[in-house]
RNA sequence: GGGCGGUUAGCUCAGUUGGCCAGAGCGCCGCGUUGACAUCGCGGAGGUCACAGGUUCAAGUCCUGUACCGCCCA
């Protein structure tokens, strides 16, 4: 016989071999002798026994470890427990009592050194706990412990989520959900620790009665004796858990205000290792104490874990870098909420990348410094016109663009925080807020703010403020605190209530939805993004102002309107802008083409012809390729078998690519 | 042993009924004190979506298998 713990040799109660170990197994049903005290050891047969492991036979200590305690349940053997409280050797270990484990240990294999039944030592890994703050070795010991039935209460919890009247997302957890529920065992609701809930059960000194009661007893309800004593251990701290969702609010008064109004609750949001834990505790408990289910979902986002992939525990050493209090000292708290909503996906876990963190929190300087900017355009105490009483003409192009995506934004986002899709609702707003509302939007708005038109400056301020309020409405969940102090600043007048935390979430309107702004906003901002990369390749400084000549097409109106729009986003000098319909193509000019459209960029002196042609031949190639593969895709059966609307979208893009590539072509034909 | 997740740009990650040229932040290269912001602006480079098959007009996305990393349960 092999073992790890022969001090446990006078616990033991049985031999166990496995049935298909062809040494062994002719010996099942017989007795084997323990040495110590010639205690008779029934050999029996049993699965469990690792056929390779030691010797193939192993003595079993049902009083002293887990698996043994099994065996000896499935073979009848007895639990003799051989330890104290405090792990010394009790009456039972005989002429050992009164030693502690490890001298009664080194006794055990002295005495069968002498007695000539020592085969031999060998050093072994063992897998023996130990205690997390102290390291004392944990010494099993066979105890009574107060256990919950779960069954009765699993079956309902499964009930529940089967028939859909509780949720979990991702639904994926649900299945993980049903194999834990279905396979439950009772529950051990004992701890020997001094804090918590105590076991609400109770000895009689006189009787020997156990009861639990609700009230705290003075006497035996059976003899009447005083002399009572409370259970000393307290309730597992799951059970204690698993109460919140009610006990929180006023139960078990189940009149109490609270929970008339907030039990059940819609949403249960918590890390997928506590399903178990918590969240299948809390569903048990209040089936059975409150007749319904805590919650409708069950929402599960990943873990944090450091740059290792190591899940961040307390007992880290470097585990104050985790730590949210730190993160936000650092960075703010805005910043470390907005990254773990955006920064994964549910259930999946996610490394702590502190340049997130630093870039969500540039994310909220950005929004105050756009907020600064259009607050300082604001006079004192200057009222602010309502969106609603602006003449529709007063709404220029960049307006009607910028109010139809706020539009397709509030919409999207909306729908997202519908479905639980969080993390893609806030890249959205942030794509918004700072792409399209601070790189265009508030770009475009300069014009009319630095210019002496008054009532243009009114239309520009009433837009800024009414996209600025409604996208820190839809981005409070996400920067709760810098969206509130931001939204106390704004004027009264385009916003309504007390604070942003208690306003309306946006209704999308849907009179906004402006497609043909949206598509020549689109057409202008290629147009501006062609002219500033021609500008940078030919080292153009920044600041300087050039003569460009447009030819717009059908356009021509649209541009001329907006030619200090134009002007102002390219840098380009509004007095030599030229804008018509067609344009004869000047020397020495670098032609930028959007669309059908081409703007020609006069350097000059600065034009070099080889690397116009270049450029104009790279962007051509590129044309041609993709004209031949759409065209390639809309000959095969794609065009029958497709959905004709995803037909309809490429035939359009073959035509506008057509279209460049004919303007391209023109324009290299002109240069060489 | 059973179950699950991951593998997409140098790094950290998105990409939810299959459908325009696969995206972001950071990093990298170039330019910049343009009257909100250098915690910034403008321009740019960078990916055979782990691999092998299959389904489909169409696959990062669906199916099968393989490899590697990780987690849960026993």
């Amino acid at each position: 016989m092999a073992t790890t713990r022969p001090e446990t040799i006078v616990g033991d109660t049985g031999v166990a071999v496995n049935p298909s170990d062809e040494r062994w197994s002719k010996l099942i049903g017989r007795q084997a002798i323990l040495p110590v005290n010639g205690r008779a050891l029934p050999i029996v047969g049993d699965e469990a026994v690792e056929v390779e492991f030691g010797t193939g036979a192993v003595k079993v200590t049902p009083a002293h470890d887990p698996t043994d305690y099994e065996i000896g349940a499935r073979h009848g053997l007895d639990a003799l427990n051989v330890l104290t409280e405090t792990a010394q050797m009790n009456a039972e270990a005989g002429p050992y009592v009164g030693l502690g484990c490890d001298e009664c240990r080194q006794a055990i294999v002295a005495d069968f050194e002498r007695e000539g039944l020592l085969v031999k030592i060998e050093g072994h890994q063992h897998a023996v706990g130990h205690c997390e703050r102290c390291d004392t070795i944990i010494e099993p010991r066979i105890s009574t412990q107060w256990f919950v039935r779960t069954k009765p209460l699993a079956e309902k919890s499964l009930d529940t989520v089967r028939s859909g009247e509780m949720r979990i997302i991702p639904a994926r957890f649900e299945k993980i959900f049903f194999h834990w529920m279905e396979n439950i065992r009772d529950w051990c609701i004992s701890r020997q620790l001094w804090w918590g809930h105590r076991i609400p059960v109770w000895y009689c000194a006189e009787c020997g009665q156990e009861w639990s009661a609700v009230e705290d007893p003075t006497t035996c309800p059976q003899c009447g004796s005083a002399r009572i004593e409370q259970d000393p251990d307290v309730l597992d701290t799951w059970f204690s858990s698993g109460l919140w969702p009610f006990s929180t609010l006023g139960w078990p008064d189940l009149e109490s205000p609270d929970l008339q109004r907030f039990f059940p609750t819609n949403l249960r949001e918590t890390g997928y290792d506590i399903l178990f834990f918590w969240v299948a505790r809390e569903t048990m408990l209040s089936l059975e104490l409150m007749g319904q289910a805590p919650f409708s979902t069950v929402y599960l986002h990943g873990l944090i874990r450091d740059e290792h992939g190591q899940k961040i525990s307390k007992s880290m050493p470097d585990a104050w870098k985790y730590d949210p209090l730190y993160i936000i000292d650092e960075y703010g708290t805005d910043a470390l909420r907005y990254t773990l909503a955006t920064s994964s996906s549910p259930g999946n876990d996610m490394s702590l990348d502190l340049r997130r963190i630093a870039g969500a929190r540039n994310f909220a300087n950005k929004l105050w410094q756009a907020t600064r900017f259009i607050l300082l355009n604001l006079a004192e105490g200057e009222r602010v016109t309502p969106l609603a009483e602006l003449a529709a003409e007063q709404l220029l192009l960049e307006d009607r663009w910028i109010l139809s995506r706020l539009y397709r934004v509030t919409e999207s986002v909306t729908e997202l925080m519908e479905a639980y899709q969080y993390g893609e609702a806030g890249r959205q707003l942030r794509d918004f807020i700072w792409d399209e509302f601070c790189d265009w939007y508030i770009e475009a708005a300069k014009v009319r703010l630095y210019a002496e038109d008054e009532v243009a400056k009114v239309a520009a301020k009433t837009v800024l403020l009414t996209v600025l309020e409604q996208a820190l409405r839809l981005l409070h969940p996400f920067m709760p605190y810098v969206t509130e102090v931001i939204w106390q600043a704004l004027p009264p007048e385009i916003k309504a209530g007390e604070a942003l935390m208690i306003a309306a979430w946006p209704q999308p309107d849907a009179a906004r939805l402006d497609v043909a702004a949206e598509e020549r906003l689109s057409l202008l901002m290629e147009l501006v993004r062609g002219i500033r990369n021609v500008r940078a390749e030919y080292h153009v400084p920044p600041g300087k102002r050039i003569a460009a000549l447009l030819a717009a097409g059908e356009f021509q109106p649209l541009f001329a309107a907006r030619r200090e729009l134009l002007s102002s986003l390219a840098r380009l000098d509004a007095e030599q802008l030229e804008i018509v319909a067609v344009a004869t193509p000047p020397a020495q000019a670098a032609p930028v083409v959007a669309g059908e459209l081409v703007i020609y960029l006069p350097l000059a002196g600065l034009v070099d012809l080889e690397a116009e042609r270049r450029r104009l031949r790279k962007s051509l190639r590129a044309l041609e390729g993709r004209i031949t593969g759409s065209q390639r895709k809309l000959a095969g059966p794609f065009a029958e078998r497709a959905p004709a609307h995803i037909v309809e979208r490429e035939r359009a893009l073959l035509v506008e690519l057509q279209g460049a590539a004919t303007q391209t072509r023109a324009q290299l034909a002109r240069l060489e």
